[in-house]
DNA sequence: ACGTTTTTGAATTTTTATGATTGATTTTTG
DNA sequence: CAAAAATCAATCATAAAAATTCAAAAACGT
């Protein structure tokens, strides 16, 4: 027998090599039935970390897969959509909310009400908000590419136009001590600026983030309540201390 | 049996090599029936992949296509391309240039050279423009749905924090009398702000636009050159004597 | 070691993709 | 312009694959 992210592993180093592979070869790499790897490929698939097509899989074009990611299987992403969901509930309808860049934040699009605005500054957010009919403001500033971003003096000016009721921030690091931070300042200050207009900021992040530290501080811990999913006890009592922590379980 | 993808891909890399290919060839490419490849057109075709023609499937030309296109012989080119061929190549190293957003405009893209700053209201143009490595600054505003222009007093506060050395604009109306018009009176502000704001406009437009009229107006027909393709002579000694016209023929 | 939960594989029903067939439409040819 | 040829859209039967269900096996915590 194969443990499971063994098989997974499989799975997508197959379809580096092609494009897309049969389901019938899955079975012969990994001598599991056919049963499991449909079970398989129905999990990589709501990870995004590939298409399922019929007879088989394909490589989802668009995405590149980063060797961090294929550590992470889907059991990491399910809970990140559970907090987007939680995340999303907190938004009532006629709010003004300002949404960072970023992958965790965009899990909260699907449960947002509609009859919101939205400031952002999130390039790959459009799309998706406007298909929501969701009123949709972009900041100003220099297009990073790595994440499409949007930062620098411009995304600071345009900010200073705006208040919201709420913010919903992704960051690389939650410390007890050193608070927030990310490894890019110019994001940092963007952050900052963005909860400091804010009545309310939230801090979206699972519970990888924790104890870590990146290069640039945002802001302190007690300026945003935590969104996030199950922690050890120790952490969680650790920083129920220091500010409003909600963890969402399954 | 072969899956669906695979297919696909065969299907493009055919138009890859040439511009259509009969159904014929495809049964054979891939040992499907005219069925199956049959299906298989009308979705990639649904897909915005290929355009359908009888006998077969044929490369469509508003896609972004491999450079290899771009060495074409601008004889091969059609109207639209050769103006915004022609528009790209008075970008020069260095320079800092705005690009208002639309498809004319965004057909320049492929043409820019890649040693310049571009500030723009386009949200489509962003991904092009960072994939050709591009330094790319984004305005602010609201996000207009169906045309994914940023406009009104974010936009404007913000290209007020810049200038330019060259700015490119589409209108939906040319007249003598009139001047450039556009229906949207907010788009109508942002793009006369942008030209205000630089040493040269120019005003990218196929011929069908002159002698038209929009709700709102830009600007003054003197305040632009017109970049357009060839016009019957009466039209274009009518403009001549307005403004400057650079006409690109074939 | 025991009961519980999770994972797996086999058997089923349901759905989907495919290729052949038909008649209609378009293009080519005389 | 009409007949012939080619291509197309629509339908249908079938074979392959997916979803579903259930029981056995493995892993887990106590």
């Amino acid at each position: 027998m194969m443990l499971e992210p063994e098989r997974h592993q499989i799975i997508l180093e197959a379809l580096k090599v092609k494009s897309s592979v049969k389901l019938q070869e899955l079975v012969e790499l990994t001598n599991s039935s056919e049963s499991t790897i449909r079970r398989d490929l129905i999990q990589l698939e709501q990870g995004k970390f590939l298409k399922r097509v019929h007879g088989g899989a394909a490589r989802l074009q668009g995405k590149l897969q980063e060797p961090s990611m294929i550590e992470k299987s889907s059991k990491n992403l399910q809970p990140k959509r559970q907090i987007a969901q939680y995340a999303g509930s907190l938004v009532e309808e006629g709010d003004c909310i300002y949404l960072d860049a970023g992958s965790t934040i965009f899990e909260m699009i699907p449960f947002l009400p509609d009859n919101i605005v939205v400031v952002t500054n999130g390039l790959t957010h459009v799309n998706e908000l406007l298909e929501k009919n969701i009123k949709t403001f972009l900041i100003g500033g220099y297009a990073k590419p790595s994440t499409k971003a949007l930062i620098g003096r411009g995304a600071l000016d345009s900010l200073e136009h705006y208040r919201f009721d709420k913010c919903f921030m992704g960051v690389n690091g939650i410390h007890s001590q050193f608070g927030y931070t990310t490894p890019d300042p110019d994001e940092a200050m963007v952050k900052k600026l963005a909860m400091s207009l804010s009545r309310e900021a939230f801090v979206v992040s699972d519970e990888s983030k924790f104890s870590e530290i990146a290069f640039a501080k945002i802001a302190d811990l007690h300026l945003a309540t935590i969104i996030t999913n199950e922690l050890d006890p120790d952490t969680e009592e650790q920083y129920q201390s220091k500010t409003k922590i909600k963890v969402v379980t399954s």
